[in-house]
RNA sequence: GCCUCAGUAGCUCAGCCGGUUAGAGCGGCGGACUGUUAAUCCGUAGGUCCUAGGUUCAAGUCCUAGCUGAGGCGCCA
């Protein structure tokens, strides 16, 4: 509700800053029938040379155009094609016709911008997500591309809102990191060395030395390590910023750059960062349900339509907004993840043997079998938590030995698991023991000398704390239902593409 | 990185067991109509069948290699 306040805030000074042209979504919330407006925008449809569909960004309904074609030139007329942009002054009117309440009886009309038919690639029909991705220029014009991007920055607001509402402070951790041992995945080096010339040390290897920074350096795949820095000064922090991962993942859910939010606190254990998490994600879908519907009523009935054609079990078990609700509506289940294997291992699934991967405790869970708990099994949302400490990252706090009954050592990790998507978050208190924290550096293999700096954090005024890396962009595919995650970010980077 | 599938008109696709001049819908263009909702109706143009080899009397169709794209798996957020 408060965003709409905001909205109409913003519209009401659009009026006095930008005299020449009214939003479209102002223009339908809060405008009189035979007040003069004017608008810009996009031409989505001219129907019986009389009707043009204008479409200007602010909301995911059009305007209704009605031109009087006696009164305009023909050659202006013939202009009026699918996405050529155009400004229109007319008096807003009741509509005779069906599919909408008002509409712009045109009195003038101001060509900006013309569009070739003929040589425009988009046409006003059905056309693949993979076609439109090559045309990532013009594909945010298109119904389905504008409301994702729509909702797509109402989350990012809504996270800094709920971060901001509690206390918390965005922290920016460096995008350019020296650190080479965050432990998550291969880097992309920065470097401005002449890679035709490299300069060489004495035994022949790179010298880094000599490079911009004095040593080698990568695009950042965490904030979470600065994050703690800040936890442990400013108490509440987050860091939302861009993240690199060099691995050549070909999937619909990941990108070589992506967006990730990191909150880390201190004085929280895995219990508040459950907590912490559970709520957060519900907020963040209330948020676009309360303030996003138009956009989630269109994208629900464009997945009706995809899916008409489809088996029942290929199709999503429930509606889009319908799946929103419930998640909002229901806790998420809780699970060690001890429990998670005797229940994996006791499953009719398992009994006749069709997972691929056989669940032992020890081994990490595949996606197959997080799917089976998340789909099939307990049929919402679930956070796994207390994973076998071999198979987690070195900076997780280790459990009391035989903690949930577990056979070996585990640590305070959490996974929480999404349907359709998996992996949404993941997350774990961290080890403040500097002796234990040390001892699994070591474990790892890991210079001591890369983390001086996070092991003082432990040597000096540390405490319990805690924190997860939410993937913003699988966020936004689970919101709004989208099947591949290169088509919720603008601009996708994935291996073997990196166009505009 | 591994596995699978696909590539035919501007787009989405059909093209059977290899057989004459490669088709449809949408879009474009020309016209008609004019309160439409992806408007409708009539007409019309539009093709290096991904590329390179090969098999064959004959290849869009079969074989080999490559390129591009998609999906699944792994890695993870």
């Amino acid at each position: 509700m408060c965003f709409l306040k905001i909205r109409r805030t913003f519209a009401a000074s659009n009026d006095e800053i930008m005299i020449r042209r009214t939003d479209i979504a102002t223009v339908l919330a809060n405008s009189d029938i035979g007040q003069e407006v004017t608008v810009m925008g996009w031409v989505r449809a001219f129907r019986s040379n009389r009707f043009s569909a204008l479409y200007d960004g602010s909301s995911a309904k059009t305007l209704q155009i009605v031109v009087d074609f006696e009164r305009f030139d023909e050659n202006l007329l013939k202009k009026i094609t699918f996405h050529a942009c155009i400004g229109v002054t007319g008096r807003l009117q009741e509509s005779q016709g069906a599919g909408q309440a008002i509409e712009v009886l045109a009195d003038k009309i101001e060509l900006w911008g013309a569009t070739d038919p003929e040589q425009y690639p988009l046409q006003p029909k059905f056309q693949t997500m993979e076609f439109l991705r090559e045309k990532a220029h013009f594909r945010m014009r298109t119904n389905t591309f504008s409301s994702v991007f729509r909702i797509r920055h109402g989350i990012a607001y809504a996270i800094h809102k709920y971060f901001h509402d509690r206390g918390y402070f965005y922290l920016h951790a460096p995008i350019i990191t020296g650190s080479d041992a965050e432990g998550a995945g291969e880097m992309f080096r920065v470097t401005t060395l002449d890679l035709d010339h490299l300069p060489r040390t004495e035994s022949g290897e790179v010298d880094f030395e000599a490079d911009f920074f004095g040593k080698a350096t990568n695009l950042t795949v965490s904030g979470q390590l600065q994050g703690e820095i800040g936890a442990l000064a400013l108490g509440k922090v987050y860091t939302f910023g861009p993240t690199f991962r060099a691995e050549n993942s070909n999937t619909t859910r990941h990108l070589a750059e992506f967006w990730m939010i990191e909150p880390e606190v201190a004085f929280f254990d895995i219990e508040d960062n459950m907590n912490l998490v559970e709520d957060f994600l519900k907020y963040l879908i209330r948020f676009v349900l309360d303030n996003y519907a138009d956009d989630l009523a269109f994208l629900d009935q464009r997945i009706a339509d995809l899916e008409k054609n489809m088996k029942t079990e290929d199709r999503r078990p429930m509606p889009l907004v319908d799946t929103l609700r419930f998640v909002v509506d229901n806790e998420f289940e809780r699970i060690t993840y001890t429990e998670a294997i005797r229940l994996l291992r006791d499953s009719k699934e398992f009994k006749k043997d069709r997972f691929e991967f056989t669940p032992e405790w020890g081994k990490d869970l595949q996606a197959e079998h997080e799917r089976w708990l998340v789909e099939k099994h307990f049929k919402k949302p679930v956070i796994v938590r207390n994973y076998p400490a071999a198979i987690k990252a070195f900076y997780m706090r280790i459990n009391e030995p035989g903690t949930d009954g577990a056979p070996g050592d585990t640590v305070a990790a959490m996974d929480v698991l999404f349907p359709g998507i998996g992996e949404v978050v993941g997350g774990s208190q961290r080890e403040e023991r500097h002796d234990v924290l040390l001892e699994r550096v070591k474990a790892f293999g890991i210079p001591e000398e890369e983390l001086w700096w996070y092991l003082e954090l432990r040597k000096f005024g540390g405490c319990p704390h805690a924190g997860f890396g939410l993937g913003f962009e699988r966020m936004v595919l689970f919101i709004t239902g989208m099947g591949n995650i290169r088509d919720v970010i603008p601009f996708p980077r994935t291996p073997q593409s990196a166009e505009f």
